[in-house]
DNA sequence: ATATCTATTGACAAATAGTACATATGTGTG
DNA sequence: CACACATATGTACTATTTGTCAATAGATAT
């Protein structure tokens, strides 16, 4: 717990962000420029989302078999690499849902504790 | 969002160790060897924090003003050195638990989501 | 004596995240 | 045409954070 530990899970498991990412590849292939902004079409404040992170963060999970992609060139504008999810990455998903559910039941655990803390020490009881 | 990004609340504040270790430093002083050990009772694997990194966490959290220290020579057993709360770690905290429960709706969005896709791709519908 | 528990710390290594810049294609505009 | 701009990806470097390992040291038990 605490630190939703990453070695846990293995490879950045913890990351908030591939999670995104194997969501939105889930549900089509895509690529890094554009799953960008699909993240910010989620609410997502956009300028928090560098796209060299995005970038790195899809190479890496290529490299752990979790999507694969190719290159594919557009008649107008630059080539695109496109992502496809892997079966392995469904099941990675999956696993890291069980696990943010719990991390989830944690962090509520957690700031009820604290609700509870600051109102008892500021004097309520 | 997605990274719980630390700089915006400053000084490695994503960090759910270091709320719960302002939890219990609310409920009355302690010391690391102790808050280590307080964790655990709270049902959490204590393999998984190790006394180097909550000592460290302490540190700089008092490098920080968020808690203050000194020693406590015991009768019995080394000395221990002893953490007390401050006001700036008060409002730390509370400014943690605002953003904490942000988090948390991100998170159930997130994860509500991911299930949903999960199950529309296994077939359901 | 020596092993074990309590208690803290320092030094180093590994993992993760962030910034800044480089590259290249295509479109629109003056 | 020259130039800016949007699309699209990538590299290199830096900084931050986390994790591991070993050192130290007093007290207690065998």
């Amino acid at each position: 717990m605490l630190r939703m530990k990453c070695a846990k899970m293995g490879f950045k498991s913890g990351n908030i962000l591939m999670a995104s990412l194997l969501n939105l590849l889930l549900k089509g292939p895509s690529y890094g420029y554009s799953l960008v902004e699909e993240l910010g079409e989620l609410g997502i404040d956009q300028s928090s989302i560098p796209y060299a992170i995005v970038y790195r963060l899809l190479r890496d999970m290529e490299s752990e078999n979790l999507i694969t992609s190719h290159w594919e060139i557009e008649d107008s504008g630059p080539s695109r690499r496109m992502y496809f999810i892997t079966d392995k990455g469904k099941k990675h998903l999956e696993k890291w849902l069980v696990n943010a559910k719990a991390n989830l039941k944690i962090m509520e655990n957690l700031v009820s504790s604290i609700e509870k803390s600051i109102y008892e020490e500021k004097g309520g009881e």
